[in-house]
DNA sequence: CCAGGCCATGTAAAGCCTTACATTACTGTT
DNA sequence: AACAGTAATGTAAGGCTTTACATGGCCTGG
């Protein structure tokens, strides 16, 4: 069933169908129910391939790819440049790359697919270290508009990401005025970007504020598994381990079930060890006790990201910009 | 750039470009390399639309409707689905629906927009009510498999549910086991789907099991936003009214934020106050307390429909099934 | 040395729509 | 009644790829 069979059924040719369905407006009325009748009869609509084929391929899609979309930190980044494409007419779908984030490869792998599958008018590309400038998917992504969330900054492409460094700093300046020199590190995988990252700032400051650090304070869990992350932390505290003053969870997720682990074994938040998180997820806010946390401001990202998009796709040609928002450091109960 | 320009200045013919492209294998190794240099040197492509309309229309992307992503329940929903789908070869999308919920003709035209956008092979709907037999969106729809997931089971689709009605009895006879009488709602707007069904369920039940119910125990807050529900429940208990002996929070996040409102007040839970979530969201269990909720089998839920729509899309011929998932009463420290 | 078969490649039709331009049908004016 | 001008509709080209079938080259075995 196609135009043509439905410009039959109606007695009409196939542009008279196209306008009947595309501007209505331009058909006249009589002409337009005849058509409309025949259509909704055979349940009839225009192949969508067909119509982004010949109106040259606008599609009102963007899609969003994350790392991991149980993380809320990303669902809230989604939800901020969400509120933005909607206020705009597209259609955000989001992409989630999770499962194979530990095969680098294979993140190229599926970015290029996803890529070319391309049905899509832009692309934001969130948390996800991207493959140099010579890779494929460089090469396949870039005939359309792509901006980078977070990732490191020296690409040159747009991209829009927070300045963790003074996150830290921020958060490490706290630290030193309560009086915490032991500091604990909770991470969620050794190799991945974000730990490496944050890791980098923190021998970097860690000095400038006697904070100290041993190896047997530093837990490497996973971003992935909730439920991973307890099962280390409860291992690692059923040994009864002497613990530092203050443990830096590397998102509030890791935050969130280590603390559960920690009173769990009767360790009191934050008379007994103190825990600082990062991200500020919605409900770090409502876990008890509060957390403690370094404040991205999520909803900015996506929006911004968002924001800059929407520009590359109207002009493509505009310069690459690079957009730094600054992290906060939100003092609740946790330490 | 097209697939002719690129056959020319590699010296050959189209549908060896394509074949290059598409299924390397079938071309001999020189003229790959000749074929795949010009390829790279522009840059080049394949039309994604036309790839589509030639190739009748696969596009090995399937999408799921979610009604609000930043609820850990959908993330949870679309990664047991996801699993699936990528284990098959499908990328999954997902479109969020949530700022539009209220206006259920406004998601009708979403619906059938995306549905005609319609660059995926399958559609999974998630906990959005369905628009009755003859909506347009049903036609648009129509020529794609969908299945839906959690809504009202009378329609004559693909549908997998989750029997809502026992978990609400389960719950009540814990409750009623555990001596509470006074039974306290919490939900997210009056006329949601979701509400309805359970306060439907809640007084076919309530009187087996000896609950009464006040209207001023019955609490309206917002399914979206958390921060709407801290402060309602915030301004509710400030009035230090008379409470009942348990609150049954129509889903985990909202328990959570109530829970978080009632401790700032000074109550305990348990002891002062009891807490039933429902869904059992990951962090349910890492809560501290560690909320008692009745646990939908959200992975299931997505992985059954994704089964079910992997099917359907590789014989769409199969006739509706319906698929019922028990919940099950989960019992921790809330209640 | 030739028939038969396989491999690599080419040719061209098919897939379905949009839209510039051409044509026809009307409306209203003079 | 004729004409101009506009509104409605039709014609056909163009958008880009896939793929069935055709072709030609080369190898193998008899």
């Amino acid at each position: 069933m196609n135009i043509k069979d439905i410009a039959k059924k109606a007695g009409v040719s196939t542009a008279t169908v196209s306008r009947a369905l595309n501007n209505p407006e331009k058909v006249k009325k009589d002409t337009l129910e005849k058509v409309m009748q025949v259509v909704d009869d055979n349940r009839y609509s225009l192949n969508p391939f067909a119509r982004s084929l010949a109106s040259s391929g606008r599609t009102n899609n963007v899609v969003l790819v994350v790392p991991n979309s149980v993380n809320p930190f990303f669902s809230q980044l989604a939800s901020g440049a969400e509120s933005l494409f909607d206020e705009y007419g597209y259609y955000m779908h989001v992409y989630n790359i999770g499962r194979h984030l530990r095969d680098p490869g294979r993140v190229t792998e599926i970015l290029e697919e996803v890529a070319n599958e391309g049905f899509f008018d832009g692309l934001i590309l969130s948390g996800i270290s991207y493959p140099g400038e010579n890779s494929p998917l460089r090469m396949a992504v870039l005939n359309k508009p792509v901006v980078l969330i977070e990732p490191n900054p020296d690409s040159r492409m747009d991209c829009v990401l927070v300045d963790e460094r003074t996150g830290i700093w921020l958060a490490f300046e706290h630290l030193k005025k309560k009086g915490y020199t032991r500091l604990g590190l909770i991470h969620g995988g050794k190799n991945l970007d974000l730990t490496t990252r944050k890791m980098h700032y923190i021998r970097e400051l860690q000095e400038e504020f006697s904070l100290e650090t041993r190896p047997e304070w530093t837990l490497e869990t996973s971003y992935d598994s909730v439920g991973l992350t307890y099962n280390l932390m409860n291992r690692y505290l059923t040994g009864g381990p002497e613990l530092p003053d203050v443990f830096f969870a590397f998102n509030d997720l890791l935050a969130i079930t280590a603390a559960r682990a920690l009173l769990d074994h009767g360790h009191r938040i934050p008379q007994d060890v103190a825990l600082l998180g990062s991200d500020d997820i919605q409900l770090a806010r409502y876990f008890n006790p509060a957390l403690t946390t370094i404040k991205t401001p999520t909803e900015d990202l996506g929006k911004t990201a968002a924001r800059i998009l929407l520009n590359k796709m109207t002009n493509p040609t505009l310069p690459p910009q690079r957009i730094f928002l600054p992290p906060t450091l939100i003092v609740r109960e946790s330490c």
